[in-house]
DNA sequence: ATGGCTATCATAGATAGA
């Protein structure tokens, strides 16, 4: 089986390259982020057209969250429990559309269920910005929510992938003495011990031993040539649970997908399983 | 020349991204 997460900074914008891609790379399972969108405004057709089935999270313009899949699609949960509310300036905190869960995959066809989340972490604007305890409790939340379930079943298959907004290691940003001396997001070792959280659990990420850094990264910004100079962060990850890294046959980033006109400001992040 | 972007919707500038 194979699964790819991908923020497309915009569904609607990337529909031609989302259904490229889903051809292009045989895929079974795409988890989404930033789809943009409502419900209404999303465009079913076009994975009915390529024949997955698709679940959508979106309440806004902002964020949305979405799991397709051509290997079954069950039990799908929007938001995890508990999951904190965030309200510019304190007013009138909502649920923000960053997280959702289905089981992808059919023991009928020799594919072992997976419990998979798509999760768009929340950017936390700046080292002193309100959004940025809402980043971290969220994420507290989110792990207590994946140590209840290792607890449960040591052996559970579950997936936490997608944007988590947070460069775990140094090497995962391209001039790390800048992001630390003029106080970036992403690098903060509150964030980081928010990620470090899951590794802690039992998580793991596939595609660190296989493509090592320095110079790996799954996000450029758009401006100052940032891609063509390879000036990015690796900020999304596919986290396993154990169980399910055992199985793991391969996992890369598709950097093709940021190349030419159109592109998302992210690549796709794939990992195949045995 | 040391800056150069992209997307949303109340379609003009505000907001968000990271």
């Amino acid at each position: 089986m194979k699964i790819a997460t991908w923020n497309v900074n915009s569904l609607r914008a990337r529909a031609d390259r989302v259904e490229a891609f889903l051809e292009r790379r045989d895929m079974d399972v795409l988890a989404i982020q930033e789809t943009k969108c409502k419900d209404e405004n999303f465009p079913w057709e076009l994975f009915e057209r390529a024949g997955y089935e698709v679940a959508h999270h979106g309440i806004s313009q902002w964020n949305g969250v979405a799991i397709a899949s051509r290997v079954g699609l069950s039990d799908v949960q929007r938001g995890f429990p508990g999951q904190p509310h965030f309200g510019k300036g304190g007013k009138d905190p909502q649920e923000e559309a960053r997280a959702l869960s289905a089981v992808v995959g059919e023991e009928a066809d020799g594919v072992e269920p997976v419990r998979l989340w798509s999760l768009y972490v929340p950017n936390g604007r700046g080292l002193q910005d309100e959004h940025m305890p809402y980043k971290l409790e969220w994420l507290r939340v989110l792990a207590e929510h994946a140590a209840a379930e290792l607890a449960a079943d040591p052996r559970a298959r579950t997936a936490y992938v997608g944007d988590w907004n947070i460069a775990p290691r140094d090497e995962d940003v391209w001039d790390i003495e800048m992001f630390l001396r003029d106080g970036y997001t992403h690098v903060s070792e509150p964030e980081r011990a928010a990620f470090r959280a899951f590794e802690e659990l039992g998580f793991t990420d596939p595609v660190r031993p296989r493509h090592p850094g320095p110079d790996v990264y799954t996000y450029w910004d758009y401006t100052q040539l940032r891609f063509p100079k390879n000036k990015g962060m690796r900020i999304d990850f596919p986290l396993l649970s154990p169980a399910l890294a055992e199985t793991v046959t391969d996992a890369w980033i598709d950097r093709e997908e940021r190349k030419g006109k159109g592109a998302s400001d992210h690549a796709p992040v794939v990992v195949e399983l045995g």
